[in-house]
DNA sequence: TCGGATAGGCGCCCA
DNA sequence: TGGGCGCTTATCCGA
């Protein structure tokens, strides 16, 4: 690879990979320094940087979209300085093992399902899921109470504020709810009010503290609408 | 790339790239699909895999550590098929444009600083940080609901439990700090603790939940050690 | 742009 | 292994 080559591939929009040796120190939001290794690095058409170990699934150093890079040559090593409004991150190549350069088309999204606002939806469509009789009000997330997954009254004509989880609820969700709940009861001068978590399950100190709290749990899963077909699919290929 | 080159490399331990027409379909914590378009598409040395279109820092689809792969051909397009214990992926390749397999050497952690933790220390360290007469009886204390940052002792003999922050803190980071405080207040029976977030700024409504708690605020930074060199190294190089 | 919240979050530490 | 939580979190969404 010479510099010409990375800079051509970069300003005509391609995706750029290269498997190098390299060394990496960064300076922005934190501070890093990354000794020499093998490592995959790869530039987007949207300039944005990514650097990959032999493992993991995080990259172990990354620039946002929209930086900046140029390239030098030494005698025996290629730098690339990167730099954006904030940060900068300098990579030493000692060796590259692979350079190639691509332009990719894409402008497809993902679809996907499973999400907790899909829970809220469901709820909502639903209300029995709750418990008999509940009326959900809303499954805006933006009340003028903040954002409310669920809310609404049951059969008594009392508030019920529900904070949905696709997984495990944990302290950080009981603590969610209560802020919601208790902003709601301020806001509206009730001498009471419930907090429901619906969740899949509670981790045991959540569940401590839905229960010294006055809460209640009710064990719901997230809607996915696409796992009849799944599973079918997998049953042909298994 | 024929179905054993690919084979070959993930037993070897390799770290492969493509880049491939494609569509994925994803099923296991959610349901996913994405329609044909150009991505990346990375397998690395533990077997995590990556999908990365041309734009963005996180992949749209991936798969863990430990994830088997099995690839077929058909008559106009290959197969990789992609499953662990909890989900599975398929991924029907159009055409790919290139595929690359490389042997990647790489022991190698990041070195990092400006944490939390950092700060946390830093704390500990000079406890004026916090206010005159401050005395910190530990940092990272572990409690059932979760573990504290600095914890001690005022001029008063008054109990104080410090939650630091890299970022502005918000509504989060004083849930956080009340549910530390409540919890070390009722197992040590006071009647009085302090709570203070030490932390870059607040936002507005962490600020309006800080003062109904009667908590504070210390505006404090968490410490770059390579902050100096690199602003030197930063002025050489503009 | 900022604030607030979710995420197929990931990765780390600790019991 | 599971709980609890920080993260150069990224990304979405609304004000």
């Amino acid at each position: 690879m010479n510099p010409a080559e990375l800079s051509n591939a970069l300003q005509n929009g391609k995706t750029v990979m290269i498997a190098a040796n390299c060394n990496i120190s960064y300076s922005g939001r934190a501070e890093s320094f990354l000794p020499d290794g093998d490592r995959i690095i790869m530039i987007k058409a949207d300039k944005t940087l990514l650097v990959h170990q032999p493992h993991g699934s995080t990259p172990v150093n990354y620039m946002k979209e929209g930086t900046r890079y140029d390239i030098t040559t030494e005698a025996n090593r290629t730098l690339l300085s990167c730099r954006n409004e904030k940060e900068y991150m300098n990579i030493a190549l000692n060796r590259i093992h692979f350079f190639r350069a691509h332009e990719l088309s894409d402008g497809q999204k993902l679809q996907i399902t499973g999400s907790e606002r899909e829970m809220s939806q469901m709820i909502y469509n639903d209300p029995d899921l709750i418990e008999k009789g509940f009326r959900p009000l809303s499954t805006e997330e933006h009340t003028k109470f903040g954002f409310i997954d669920v809310f609404g009254y049951d059969q008594n004509r009392t508030l019920v504020v529900v904070e949905c989880k696709r997984y495990a609820a944990d302290p950080k969700a009981v603590d969610q709810l209560k802020r919601y709940a208790d902003k709601v009861k301020h806001d509206k001068g009730l001498s009471r009010i419930r907090g429901i978590i619906a969740a899949p399950r509670l981790t045991p100190s959540a569940e401590e503290m839905l229960q010294k709290l006055g809460y209640e749990f009710r064990r719901i899963s997230p809607p996915k609408y696409l796992e009849k077909f799944d599973s079918k699919q997998r049953r042909l290929e298994l």
